[in-house]
RNA sequence: GGGAUUGUAGCUCAGUUGGUUAGAGUGCCUCGUUGACAUCGAGGAGGUCACAGAUUCGAGUUCUGUCAGUCCCACCA
């Protein structure tokens, strides 16, 4: 059979690709509404298009694929929803960056010509990350792919953002908010990233009016000082309370302003006295709001410090700083400066300080968004995995601030508002063209586009076409499970809960499945700026996706980051090279098998017995711990099951039947070890998707593609028989170990001599006894009562094991190995005499523990007497 | 300031409800290639499970504290 003849080595390159498009040919990915079985729906986290896919990327969408396959195999009926997110301010940023090496910029091109380039690259890159996802073996429908500004969603995004207009949910204010120089546009607060830096404390005095008495206060930031509108003390300081009430004259600007009092002011902190800037410091502005001052804005959008400052307008920021502290000083103003640490805010995307400042924006009222959303876990409908995360979750929502939704983007969803120029009135809603209350048609659209997050908040259900209610959302909404990084559970979870619930009455996922971040081979963060990121296709061509996903897979628990390493895709690769040649060594010998062949239970051997329970264990243990999301303990069960039970006792204990005459032995071995590996690469299918499916395809008990092949999940598991089955192994084992102490070759045929107290062991060592002299190149072995003189001696599970020395060996060396064996001994049996001793432990612990540890007790010291006369003997050498 | 998390073999990490003398991969040492696989096989060395207490008959596993690292959150100017 010529088709059976597969290379000597694992190649992934030469199947990986028609593999998986012929699955999709097949449409073997396409969920169908129609279809029976219980529903399991995955919607990806959609990946940016600003690029191509990383390394975290292939880790997020490997686990995922492990589960949908999974599920696919067990029947349910299996959805996973592919598509990418428009990723506004960072799409944009890049677009803008291409257009400055081409020497033009956004406002040259026009809002139209530049979303038109934004379009290109949207269909450049996200082509490129779906080609990316196939090359990974991801099993999404692609007959569903969804973009969070296509059509669907830009609906689901207009009804969502009106209908919380329209219940106030919504609302426009005049704020503080983040922004970002930059960036040029408003941050909500989570895109704001905190860091603490080194900077100064700078004490000014600022005068009193009707006085020549000043008061000191004390800021980080001297050039807003520029901005101050009065200057705030704790009402119960007694340093200050007399000052109340005063005017102060501003520094440089000379600005009349109040001395008030406010119960935020920390008394401790500097001098106990703080100069209020409403329009460029959070906290001033609420109390700017409290006390009624004036807020001057002295910064602006860019960056630059604002028109009517005199010499300062136009100043950078920083540059203003700087002249402004020099002339702070020869005015007498300045007192002191102190080193002072405190954090401070930077742009997540650009990374510029981001500036505090007053402007006009949309915002989302949180609270009672949030409520239900902490409910949601608090009563169980919503679970994370690991569960530790839901305390994140829970206390973030519990401290929720109104979201700030509008970007002064050009990139994203236009916000739905439109203002008319005749009579000023703002309305809010679809396709407006004429103003509802003058009637007049010179009205025009908001400028400001959504915050991406905002659709992405949707995506669980505006990608299964809501707000129709489409038979997707009947069978597939609620999703069953979220799998993401735990580093957007703010920005994405925790927002698509709140909308889920608002906008469907149900959570968008009942579990969140949270995994860790992929880090270099050091533990550092993969980032551009380091250039220590490894792109995924790389490794798919050089050792195949297989080895990609089975690395990602082990090694990890949920929620921990992982390291990156090539090494250790390279022992995944190794395994798949295993798993390949064991494969093959099937194959060949199965040229002549009759496919019909069934064999009787009489003919099965104990090691026929052993495999098939320690399969049929293994994949009871791989369902529980897939169902556990423990897929990384799954992986390596499999790992441990098809490589150290498989392929190093298993295939080799079949080999003298598969090369001896008898065509019953012959064929009973080739069926098991056929059923074994056909079930083993079934269970191994989520994790090595294409490895799996190719071989299986070439073996006879086969038919129809593994991905819609049924779950094998376990059956009878033979204690008897893997006990006796250990015994042989472990005798083995000690046969092996004593000859290569010794110096003996391997291969080297000795004699053994077995010595076995219980009767009815004995007799199956005695019809098993094949095992252990071809294993362990063992001839004769022959049974016996006595202990023979001048002999290596050996214990295993309560047989004594000898090999006569023949002159063969150096006395001296195998004292030294046995007095080190005794050494152990002892040491075992101290410390289970020491239990025994105990009277608590034999009272307390349950029967079948104690009686154990007697037997232990025994076992141990049988063999120490043993050991003790075998040393004794080669002494009188 | 609050919270989470990590500390187990040279390195990277498992160890699921407390129960044999703590495991894997990788690296290292010894031996081994006529037939599935050197991307391999057999064997070996290597750990006072960060430290100190507590609970328990019994702790890598539970609790408290200490030390060290990582991360998140937080309006102290």
């Amino acid at each position: 059979m010529e088709e059976k003849n597969i290379s000597k080595v694992y190649e992934p390159q030469n199947f990986e690709r028609e593999t998986y498009e012929k699955w999709e040919k097949d449409k073997n990915f396409h969920a169908d509404v129609n279809k029976d079985g219980e529903s399991f729906s995955i919607v990806i986290p959609p990946p940016n298009v600003t690029g191509q896919l990383h390394m975290g990327h292939a880790l997020d969408e490997t686990l995922q694929d492990i589960l949908i396959r999974y599920h696919r195999m067990k029947g349910d009926n299996t959805l996973w929803m592919p598509g990418c997110d428009h990723a506004g301010i960072a799409t944009q940023a890049k677009v803008e960056e291409s257009l400055r090496n081409e020497g033009t910029n956004r406002y040259e091109l026009g809002r139209e010509k530049f979303l038109e380039r934004v379009w290109q690259w949207k269909e450049k890159f996200g082509s490129r990350i779906m080609y990316q996802l196939r090359t990974l073996g991801a099993s999404c429908d692609w007959d569903r792919e969804r973009f969070t500004m296509d059509e669907g969603c830009s609906k689901a995004v207009q009804k969502v953002f009106i209908t919380l207009y329209n219940e106030g949910l919504i609302y426009r204010g005049k704020r503080i908010t983040n922004w970002c120089p930059k960036c040029n546009t408003a941050l909500s607060d989570i895109e704001v990233e905190h860091v603490t830096e080194k900077g100064h404390l700078w004490h000014l005095r600022y005068k009193f009016k009707d006085s020549e008495e000043f008061i000191e206060i004390a800021t980080t930031r001297p050039e807003t000082m520029l901005g101050d509108t009065g200057v705030a003390v704790h009402p119960d300081d007694e340093r200050y309370k007399k000052f109340i009430g005063r005017t102060l004259i501003l520094p440089v600007v000379n600005r009349e302003i109040p001395l008030f009092a406010d119960e935020y002011v920390d008394k401790e902190f500097g001098t106990g006295a703080v100069k209020v800037t409403p329009a460029h410091d959070p906290n001033d502005f609420e109390m700017g709001l409290r006390h009624k001052l004036e807020q001057i804005k002295v910064i602006n959008n860019d960056g630059t410090m604002a028109e009517g400052l005199g010499k300062y307008s136009g100043l950078d920021r920083y540059e203003c700083r700087k002249i402004l502290v020099e002339d702070l000083k020869n005015l007498g103003v300045l007192v002191s400066v102190e080193e002072h640490e405190h954090a401070v805010g930077h742009c997540s995307r650009c990374n510029t300080t981001v500036e505090p400042l007053v402007s006009r924006q949309w915002f989302v009222k949180m609270e009672s968004l949030a409520a239900p959303a902490i409910e949601a876990v608090k009563n169980g409908d919503l679970q994370f995995v690991p569960e530790r995360f839901t305390k994140i979750y829970i206390n973030w929502l519990e401290n929720i601030r109104d979201w700030c939704i509008s970007r002064q983007l050009w990139w994203g969803h236009r916000i739905p508002a439109y203002y008319c120029d005749d009579c000023g009135e703002m309305t809010v809603g679809e396709n407006i063209s004429e103003c509802p209350k003058c009637h007049g048609k010179n009205i025009y659209q908001d400028e400001d586009v959504l915050d991406t997050w905002f659709s992405s908040a949707l995506w669980p259900f505006s990608t299964m076409g809501w707000p129709e209610e489409t038979d997707e959302l009947k069978k597939y909404y609620p999703t069953k499970v979220l799998v993401t990084g735990y580093d957007i559970i703010f920005f994405w979870v925790a927002r698509m809960v709140m909308m889920g619930l608002k906008f469907r009455k149900k959570v968008p996922f009942r579990k969140v499945f949270i995994h860790g971040l992929v880090r270099d081979e050091f533990g550092r963060k993969m980032s551009k700026s380091l250039g220590n990121g490894v792109d995924p296709v790389e490794i798919i061509e050089k050792y195949g996706a297989d080895s990609l996903r089975f690395m990602l897979v082990t090694g990890n628990t949920p929620g921990n980051d992982l390291r990156f390493s090539d090494k250790r895709v390279e022992s995944a690769r190794n395994f798949a090279n295993k798993i390949w040649n064991a494969s093959r060594f099937l194959l060949m010998n199965l040229e002549n098998f009759d496919k019909n062949f069934k064999p009787s239970e009489n003919n099965l051997t104990l090691a026929d017995k052993w495999i098939i329970s320690r399969l049929n264990k293994t994949a009871k243990e791989v369902t529980e711990n897939l169902d556990k999301f423990e897929l990384g303990e799954a992986a390596r069960l499999m790992y441990e099951f098809i490589w150290s039970e498989f392929c190093d006792w298993y295939i080799e204990l079949t080999k003298k039947r598969l090369y001896g005459e008898n065509l019953q032995e012959k064929s009973t071995a080739l069926y098991i070890l056929m059923t074994v590996l056909e079930k083993s690469l079934r269970l191994l299918h989520p994790f090595m998707p294409f490895l799996t499916e190719i071989i299986r395809q070439k073996l006879p008990n086969a038919e129809g593609s593994i991905m819609l092949a049924e779950w094998f999940t376990g059956g009878k598991i033979d204690e008897v028989s893997e006990n006796q089955m250990n015994v042989i192994m472990e005798i083995i084992k000690v046969v092996r170990n004593l000859k290569n102490e010794v110096g003996v070759e391997p291969r080297k045929k000795s004699e053994v001599i077995l010595k076995i107290s219980n009767a009815e062991l004995a007799e199956i060592l005695k019809s098993n006894v094949n095992y252990i002299s071809e294993l362990a190149a063992a001839e004769p072995i022959t049974f016996s009562d006595e202990k023979p003189e001048h002999a290596l001696a050996g214990v295993a599970e309560g047989v004594e094991i000898f090999l006569p020395l023949k002159n063969l060996i150096d006395t001296e060396k195998e004292i030294a190995r046995l007095t080190k064996e005794l050494e152990k001994l002892r040491k075992g049996i101290a410390m289970t005499e020491n239990k025994l001793k105990n009277e608590k432990f034999i009272s307390k612990a349950p029967a079948e523990v104690v009686q154990s540890e007697r037997e232990k007790l025994s076992a141990a010291n049988e063999k120490i007497s043993s050991v003790e006369s075998r040393i004794e003997q080669l002494k009188n050498l």
